[in-house]
DNA sequence: AACCTAACTTAACACTGTTAAGTAACGGAG
DNA sequence: CTCCGTTACTTAACAGTGTTAAGTTAGGTT
């Protein structure tokens, strides 16, 4: 059984193929304006051979998508491993920020475009929940670890809810910011600031005791 | 100088007209579902005769959220009519919400997708800054009363910086909203709430006192 | 050797925003 | 009244999009 397993690893690696040349097209020029008929030029394939291996543009880039929450979950756990969950929310809100500002257009298609439902893979689907691959999931053990902890004040017991705000807060920042970059209508304040800012307000209006630092 | 005027007259009708059949089909279905044959058929005119009163799709967009633009700044400086500054931005908040709720379409091109820079028309650039016109002004103004009122914490002396977290946690929720509402990963507090629950924190972690209510 | 199927390519379809070329109506000048 | 030119359109067409239908070719099975 051997010619027919190499077919399938031939059949694997053109797709990644297809998916690392959309990617890197999507990152630079964004859904939009990226075609078919550009992402199959750079991989020297006729523009409907793509579709042998997905099945229409919005596919594709679901897939994509798919992969970024992964990686974005991934990046939060690492980079956010410290004991205390309110310096943890700190750090996952600034992580959060910094995924939006390394990969603005990726995360316009995550968060600010508004897909039909059942857009997304099976297979991102099961990991629904799981704080190791699901960013959300990871951001809601935090703040209920804070609640736990009784170091948030008595009113902010929902940690789903809270949770929603801390992510809104941060969503706010950055997905105005990648919207509105260019617009001169406002005197924008360098948007590290305007991150931290957002944190620390929120985190004050949370939290029990005033911060330290 | 009669017939020259009812001319004009009448490219101003037919203009608004286009304008109308644009706006009821945008907000119902969005920026790319509409195509200007379809806007063309709703006045009965041909695909091309559009031109002739708009540059082109993107035009008679701007022109659309200009007027919107507009339309927030007015509704706010109404509903937001009140004495205290802190209540005030209060009611901004929620106002700003409920006209996220009532045009999602609108507001999506509004905030939420980034425009190349000089697509809005002139006359309104020329809004910028003042209160009664320009919700961001007004959000500013209020912030800088606040402020002046020794109503906020002593570090929150920016206006300018304050009043871009507030714009930013309300847009927020409603952008998160607009984009993920249909999504079934997260279990979602419902949208009023949520306004409230991010008004509520940021004020909490701006203001001085704490919260009567 | 015949056949089948997987992996493609070429041609084409339906649709998009937009432009070029043609046409009818109207207001004023000779 | 006739000629002319501008205004406000229409019809036809272009270049481009995502996507599908109909061939074509190579490799493995029988």
């Amino acid at each position: 059984m051997g010619p027919i397993e190499r077919r399938q690893r031939e059949r694997e690696e053109i797709r990644t193929r297809i998916l690392d040349a959309a990617r890197e097209l999507f990152v630079a020029e964004g859904y939009e304006a990226v075609t078919m008929r550009r992402i199959a030029d750079r991989i020297e394939y006729s523009p409907t051979a793509i579709y042998f291996h997905f099945k229409d543009k919005d596919a594709l880039m679901g897939e994509l998508c798919a992969v970024d929450f992964y990686t974005l979950a991934t990046q939060l756990t690492k980079i956010a491993r410290v004991e205390d969950p309110i310096e943890r929310l700190r750090r996952i809100g600034k992580a959060y920020a910094g995924f939006a500002a390394e990969f603005p257009n990726h995360y316009r298609l995550m968060f600010m475009t508004p897909h039909p439902v059942g857009t997304l893979p099976e297979d991102a689907m099961q990991r629904h929940g799981n704080p190791e691959e699901d960013a959300y999931a990871f951001l809601k053990a935090t703040v209920a670890e804070a609640i736990a902890q009784n170091r948030l004040k008595p009113e902010h017991d929902d940690a789903e809810l809270v949770s929603q705000t801390m992510w809104a807060g941060v969503h706010g920042v950055v997905s105005l910011h990648i919207a509105k970059e260019c617009d001169p209508w406002v005197e924008w304040r360098s948007i590290k600031t305007r991150v931290s800012t957002m944190i620390d307000i929120l985190v004050d209006g949370l939290s029990k005791q005033k911060r330290s630092k």
